[in-house]
This record gives C-alpha cells, sequence and structure tokens, in this order.
DNA sequence: TTGTGTTTTATTGCCTCC
DNA sequence: GGAGGCAATAAAACACAA
C-alpha cells in the first residue's frame, strides 16, 4: 500500500506545496517516480531546514536508549553527520517523535486541540518537524482523544442506568412488602369483622352508560359471611365467572340467603334485605349514582376499621378487590 | 527468539465549508 | 475547487509472555 521511502522527505514535503488530491496522487507512487516527477522539489526537501525536520523524526527510544531529548536535534554541529547517515539508513522506517516531542505536542494539544495553520508551522519549526507531521498527529490525537471520551460518556451512563435500576428494584421491592401489609391487614379486618358474627360481601357490577364509558359499580347484595373463611372469600375473588353462573359456593341453592333466579339478596348488618333486580335495564340512571354512593360508603366504612387515611373511591375502589374492568358479576369482600 | 497484541505514525477516500 | 477534518485502515514500532 504505501511505498517505501515516502515517510519522510516524500509525501510529508508536499505539505504546503500541493493539494490534497496532488499529495493522494503522489504519495500513492513509489518515492523513484515521486523524484522522477517532481525533480528538484526533492532536492530543498533533503537538504537545509527539511532535511533537518525529517531527521529528527527519527526513534530516539530505539537509537539512544529513548533518552535524548529532541532539542538535541537542533544540534545541529554536532549530529548533522550521524542524521545524515541514519537519514539514509532508516528513510524507509517509520519513526517515532522522542520523548519530549510528543510532551510538547500534548502541552499544546491541552491548550487547543484544534490546529491553526500558523500554530502548526510554528510547531513545525520549534519541534523540527514538518507541517504535515504536526497535522497528522493532531488528527490521531483528537481520534484518541475522541476514543477516550466515548469510553468515559460509557462508563458515566452505565453508571447512572445501574443507580437507576437499583433504585427501581428497591421501589419494586418496596410495593411488593406494602402489597403484603395490605393482605395482612385485610385478613385481620376480616377476622375481625367474623368476630362480630357479620362480614360485608358486596356484589358488584360494572355499567356502562350509553356512550359506552364505563360507570361505577353497582352493589347487587351483601350477604353474611359468618362462616366464610377469608381464603374462601380470596378463592371467589379469584373466580368471579363461577359465581356469576351460579356455581358460588356463598351464593348456591344452599346458602341460606339463596333467592335463586335474577335476583340478589341484598343484606345490611341488621339482617334486613333487600332484593335488588340484577338486569341492567331494570336500573335507571339515579339507581346507578345511588348504589355507586352506597358502595362507595360501605367501603369506606369498612376501611375506617383500620385505616381513615384512605378513603374509597370509585378509583381505588378495585385496590380492594371492586373491578371496574370486568364485564359481569363478581363477588369481592372487604 | 518468536509469536502476538497494542500503540503510534501515516495514507486514503470521503465529506463539509468557504 | 481547494483546504481541512474525520473514519477507516495499513504498517512499523513496541511490549511482553512463553
Amino acid at each position: 500500500m504505501m511505498a517505501p521511502g515516502m515517510l519522510y522527505g516524500g509525501a510529508s514535503n508536499f505539505d504546503g506545496v500541493f493539494s490534497q488530491k496532488q499529495r493522494n496522487m503522489y504519495s500513492s507512487t513509489t518515492a523513484t517516480a515521486a523524484k522522477e516527477h517532481l525533480g528538484p522539489l526533492f532536492a530543498p526537501a533533503c537538504s537545509s531546514s527539511s532535511f533537518l525536520g525529517s531527521s529528527s523524526m527519527v526513534s530516539f527510544r530505539g537509537v539512544n536508549g529513548g533518552k535524548r531529548p529532541f532539542f538535541d536535534s537542533f544540534d545541529q554541529e554536532d549530529n548533522e553527520a550521524d542524521e545524515f547517515g541514519e537519514y539514509f539508513h532508516q528513510a524507509e522506517k517509520k519513526r517515532r517523535l522522542t520523548d519530549n516531542q510528543v510532551q510538547f505536542l500534548e502541552k499544546s494539544f491541552g491548550e487547543e486541540n484544534k490546529l491553526e495553520p500558523e500554530r502548526k508551522v510554528q510547531l513545525a519549526k520549534e519541534l523540527g518537524l514538518q507541517p504535515r507531521q504536526i497535522a497528522i498527529w493532531f488528527q490521531n490525537r483528537r481520534a484518541r482523544w475522541k476514543t477516550k471520551q466515548l469510553e468515559k460518556d460509557y462508563d458515566e451512563l452505565r453508571n447512572r442506568y445501574d443507580i437507576l435500576k437499583s433504585n427501581y428494584n428497591n421501589l419494586l421491592k418496596e410495593k411488593e412488602d406494602l402489597t403484603a401489609e395490605v393482605f395482612q391487614l385485610t385478613d385481620k379486618l376480616l377476622v375481625k369483622e367474623k368476630g362480630n358474627g357479620q362480614l360485608a360481601l358486596c356484589v358488584v357490577q360494572k355499567h356502562s352508560d350509553a356512550s359506552g364509558k364505563e360507570t361505577v359499580a353497582d352493589p347487587i347484595s351483601r350477604v353474611e359471611l359468618s362462616n366464610v373463611s377469608a381464603a374462601q372469600v380470596l378463592k371467589q375473588q379469584q373466580q368471579p365467572e363461577d359465581l356469576s353462573s351460579g356455581k358460588s359456593d356463598i351464593f348456591d341453592s344452599e346458602s341460606p340467603h339463596y333467592t335463586g333466579g335474577g335476583h340478589s339478596t341484598f343484606i345490611d348488618q341488621d339482617d334486613s334485605a333487600y332484593v335488588l333486580e340484577t338486569e341492567q335495564s331494570e336500573l335507571s340512571q339515579d339507581d346507578d349514582e345511588k348504589f355507586s354512593k352506597t358502595i362507595l360508603s360501605t367501603a369506606n366504612q369498612l376501611g375506617k376499621c383500620d385505616d381513615d387515611d384512605f378513603p374509597v373511591t370509585s378509583t381505588n375502589l378495585s385496590y380492594f378487590g371492586f373491578p371496574v374492568e370486568d364485564q359481569g358479576f363478581g363477588f369481592w369482600t372487604y
């Protein structure tokens, strides 16, 4: 790919003399071919300042144990002959910049990572390098900086993600704990109600108004559940379809309050029963509202047994097991 | 010493800006 | 259209373990 001999004193010296296209064109030819084409242009490049610039590219790490300061390269009197020899011996090799040259460039890069033409020439002079070498070094340095920056950004994002994930997991755990506590308290409440010889059971049916919008659930019945355990109630919650089809353990034909047919029984704490029509068509809008208020009021009264700060609303009714999404009948107790 | 992976220097081709 | 920047890549230099 790269022509031997083009590394130093070849393509580098095109800088400031040829356009990039010309640079590319010539850099893809051999050094010999280039010399044939350019002729005299190579002469100044291999002599005086240009040559010195090239000679300073020799890696003194390898040549001189890596300790030779780059300013030594300006010590023309002492080194010119050696460098001249080195140049011809190592012209075909790629040579690294000295530690001091790199240090100098790093410092300059730290001040400003873009290179204006004046600064490029100035740095080239100070370091005894070709302006093009300075430009290449800055370009490569910017690429390295960008890579490092990307790694840094990635690490930072990763850390933030880990923190957020940890917070999320903590919240999830907290939610589970709170849910478990709610169930525990609910169970306690049921036991308490049971101890009083009464347990309220609400059968809720969801309605839709004319526009299809869901409205507040209605209480259909309320029965005495003195001998129904919380576990049974929960089981009922999980199988509401059985209830609507008359398969309920609670509302079967053997239940003391089974009324059969299309009617459900509503029994208040005085054991006085109301017979309510379950057919939606037979319930007026006023009835809907009345029932809604009744169920919310009842639920709130039950809720007050343990927590006054959590009033039951049509919104959170479902949290207590009152469905606002399911169609048809269902049993919920609390 | 040698094989292998990493770093550094440099080229190439494309793109944007003026 | 030229200048300069950038991404991709080549290849030399270097580091290091076996």
